[in-house]
RNA sequence: CGGGGUGUAGCUCAGCUUGGCUAGAGCGCUUGCUUCGGGAGCAAGAGGCCGCAGGUUCGAAUCCUGUCACCCCGACCA
């Protein structure tokens, strides 16, 4: 062992240490992602891809399952098609990208300089709410032709100050679902069915345990009626925003003029949704799951389920080794679990075991098998879950962990879920004054002063008047939002935390992303 | 867009204040030996127009001017 102390963590700063930086180096760590050369943009490596492709996979299904179909949008919006409904040109004018020439030509100096200037400019969609909105109004001319339930996958630009890989980033992926219905009650059922699709996968997928409720009218979405949202806790206690679903109205039917004649004659505006979730999931997985060793992806979303590790340095009996570990890998792809076969990579590459191992451990695989000559011989493996430290391995039958190998994986899903869970009861306090509604978001600087915020607060569910001036004054001094009114939550006579006025109900406040 | 800062090897940086041998370190990478049920040790090696363009000088990573890019702190945000 070197002169230097003994790493104790696979990523340095750990969570406590500085959280931010943390972050990055699992990322990292991980073989996510990185920056890209295009400021705010980021490269997805295929570890960090595959987990989107598994996203997809996934909720791909359930929209397929509750009635919806693909279809796909251009990229481009003609700019006046945002200048429609005035609430979403405040809400996304100032960032979005334009694209104002459609040539470039050789300048004097040999630099390319656009060229051919447009009629009406381009911008790069922030979201497509009108752009599909203007083909609705084509598609839609009777009573049955509704409800008309679309989805698309597709990346979307929002020109960021400040970004964070996968939590914000100039471009990113998602996907947006835009429906419209005939009636309010149709568009508001639906606006609240998908949200409970989203609240589904992020607890039975991703092991998220996720607050369900409606936006204050403050953080409601440029040109929505009501927004909904689910609201999960990252380790740091911050918020963080993970799906919306949107009830728009007739807001975006007025401005597109999506209009139908109805079956009593009548021609009426349609009832429209909107909802979506992005690669921001990845980062709300990265947050609520890892560990100071990295990634700890939940077995039901990962890429590899299961990583045989051989150890053969000795060549006499490297063959024999990695040839038990690939009957392995093939017995254990014959079980399935959460719909598909098991997942396993034999890594057989020609690095020093130590090295592999921990590179799973950062990248978070669920179950990590080492199989040696002495394995061989008692028909054993030696397993290690990531759930688990590092170091603690147990031995045990080749057939009772193939067997074991689907009930292991969900064990380890379900303790996942419980634990995310257990953090955000932890950190989340029933609030009735204002005094201790401020001590919990103040941070208590132990000692240093110099040191950068520490962890503190959560969600604190206290009373409100319903005063947009009060939350924005809150937002202003503590950098405290009401994260959503959970829709469970119940009738409950109080007096606001911040003012002292009657409400009937909690809501959650929080620091968020 | 306001305030601050940084550009030197794949990565993280030292060197610059006071100009001067062949531009350095750690990590990573390649090779060999020894280790190895564990992120090991020793040795050798590859890799740099010192962001870019001018200028001052016998001589510039270092000083001057310009320029570009990026980072951090604010306002905005899935």
């Amino acid at each position: 062992m070197s002169g230097n102390q003994k790493q104790q963590t696979a990523i340095t700063p750990t969570r406590e240490e500085n959280y931010a930086e943390w972050y990055q180096q699992v990322v990292r760590a991980g073989d996510l992602a990185e920056n890209s050369p295009v400021r705010g943009c980021m490269v997805i490596k295929p570890w960090g891809y595959a987990l989107w492709e598994n996203v997809q996979r996934v909720l791909d299904g359930m929209f397929k399952a509750t009635g919806h179909r693909n279809a796909y949008f251009p990229l481009f919006i003609p700019l006046s098609f945002l200048e429609k409904e005035a609430a979403h040109v405040d809400g996304f004018a100032k960032e979005c990208a334009v694209v104002t020439h459609h040539r470039l030509k050789a300048g004097p100096d040999g630099k390319l300089i656009p060229d051919g200037e447009l009629d009406e400019p381009l911008i790069v969609r922030p979201t497509s709410e009108t752009i599909i909105g203007a083909t609705f109004a084509k598609w839609v001319q009777s009573y049955r032709d509704l409800p008309l339930l679309i989805n698309q996958w597709a990346n979307v630009v929002r020109w960021e100050m400040r970004t964070r890989l996968f939590l914000r980033t100039a471009e990113f992926l998602w996907q947006e679902g835009h429906t419209a219905h005939a009636t309010q009650e149709e568009a508001v059922d639906e606006t609240m069915k998908m949200l409970r699709v989203y609240a589904d996968f992020a607890e039975n997928w991703m092991a998220m345990p996720v607050i369900q409720g409606r936006k204050t009218d403050s953080e409601r979405f440029p040109g929505a009626v009501d927004t909904y949202c689910i609201e999960a806790m990252m380790q740091d206690r911050k918020a963080l925003q993970a799906g919306t679903s949107h009830f728009l109205g007739q807001n975006f039917a007025k401005a597109s003029e999506i209009q139908f004649l109805d079956a009593d004659g009548q021609q009426k505006f349609a009832w429209t949704t909107s909802w979506g979730v992005s690669t921001r999931l990845i980062g709300a997985m990265i947050m609520t799951h890892s560990d100071d060793d990295g990634l700890m992806v939940p077995p039901r979303l990962a890429p590899t389920h299961v990583v045989i590790l051989p150890v053969m340095h000795k060549p006499e009996t490297a063959q024999q080794v990695l040839d038990y570990c690939r009957k392995l890998a093939e017995d254990l792809r014959a079980q399935h679990f959460a719909g598909r076969a098991i997942e396993v990579e034999v890594d057989a590459r020609d690095l020093r075991g130590g090295d592999k191992m921990w590179q799973w451990v950062k990248k978070g695989v669920p179950l990590r098998i080492e199989v040696g000559p002495r394995d061989i011989e008692q028909g054993a493996v030696f397993m290690a879950r990531r759930d688990r430290g590092a170091k603690d391995k147990q031995a045990m039958p080749r057939d009772q962990f193939v067997q074991g190998c689907a009930a292991l994986l969900q064990e380890i899903q379900d303790g996942m879920f419980a634990r995310a869970a257990a953090f955000r009861e932890q950190h989340t306090r029933r609030i009735d004054t204002k005094a201790e509604f401020e001590a919990f978001f103040t941070p208590k600087r132990a000692g240093d002063e110099n040191q950068p915020a520490e962890i503190h607060g959560g969600f604190a569910l206290a009373h409100f008047c319903g005063d947009a001036a009060v939350e924005a004054e809150v937002k202003d001094r503590l950098g405290v939002t009401i994260r959503c009114i959970p829709l469970d939550a119940p009738e409950e006579q109080g007096t606001c935390v911040i003012t002292g006025r009657p409400s009937s109900r909690r809501v959650v406040w929080g620091k968020s992303y």
